[in-house]
DNA sequence: TTAATTAATGAAAATGATTTTCAATAACAA
DNA sequence: TTGTTATTGAAAATCATTTTCATTAATTAA
């Protein structure tokens, strides 16, 4: 197993510390309970929900302050800003937990249920950067990143 | 030139007249005129962007009926709604002028520029449809659209 | 056509997510 | 330890969207 970026569950004081660093923030309670929280779930949580679970363990931390936090966290790629038309936004690591990259949504219209689509297909993903190429060309348009939503039902709402 | 679902711009009533019938709803003149914005632009409005336009010409027309009337158009299936996370939403008709269909995103970032991406490789469509089919089966998921979106920075913002 | 029905509307108020303000706090370099 | 200043929490502000409710007007029945 590459050790280079892995990171499992009792790695210390936590592998992000050099990036914060780096980008001349502090490390502080809050910020290291978010990513905690983050880095602990497989779901897809709104702000409100990150911080009702950071606050059980310190009550003393404010909404305000995830919201912050997660846009700084956001502006540095540590997590993607995910919007599936709910009226608000979602946050996931960019890399999750379990090691977990890049992957795309199917989302429930009815529920409103996330499931990670991880089981990649390789024609996609080379299909992905040709056509991302294609389009940087064309447009003249600097593609950072990308997302795919699939909507629809799931099992339990079909 | 195929006349079935075929619109130009001089057509009288509007193509849409039987399907608001069709589902019970009446044809009003800020329904009408909301079609009519959305039918002569090629860009993707917010609601607030499209009430603007309606107000010019008929100024009883309110905020609150543009947004009212998006949902039902939506509900439709004549309109998609967008985000393209600038915290508003934004609409364009499935058949948009011109007659084109579907198509994906490019996202500027930096001055939240939209460009569609129809220059479709058809490659893409088809592995978009096996991937659709596969995702359907595997999570027992009934997929009805799906949405790609590239982010970046467009020709003026990099 | 006209009257009756009721969907649709507009204005104002309410909502809900996110952002801003600002004084107090705490991280960390020296 | 101390000084500097980034970060914080609470409260207020903002902004897009939704709800409420009395009024209006599209459609239907007569
Ligand atoms: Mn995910
Ligand atoms: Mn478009
Ligand atoms: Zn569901
Ligand atoms: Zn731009």
């Amino acid at each position: 197993m590459p050790r280079g970026h892995g990171r499992g569950f009792g790695m210390g004081p936590g592998w992000w510390h050099g990036r914060f660093r780096g980008c001349g923030y502090r490390i502080t309670i809050p910020r290291q309970e978010i990513l905690k929280v983050l880095n602990q779930t497989e779901e897809h949580l709104s702000a409100e929900e990150i911080y009702l679970r950071v606050h059980k363990v310190y009550p003393s931390v404010g909404l305000t302050t995830v919201y912050r936090t997660l846009e700084v966290l956001a502006d540095m790629g540590l997590v993607f800003r995910l919007e599936f038309g709910d009226g608000k936004a979602r946050y996931e690591l960019v890399e999750g937990p379990k090691g977990k990259l890049h992957h795309h949504h199917l989302v429930c219209t009815d529920c409103g249920r996330v499931i990670d689509y991880t089981d990649f297909i390789s024609e996609e993903k080379e299909l992905l950067d040709k056509t991302e190429k294609a389009l940087s060309s064309r447009h003249n348009f600097k593609i950072l990143n990308h997302q795919i939503h699939f909507y629809g039902l799931c099992n339990k709402c079909k």
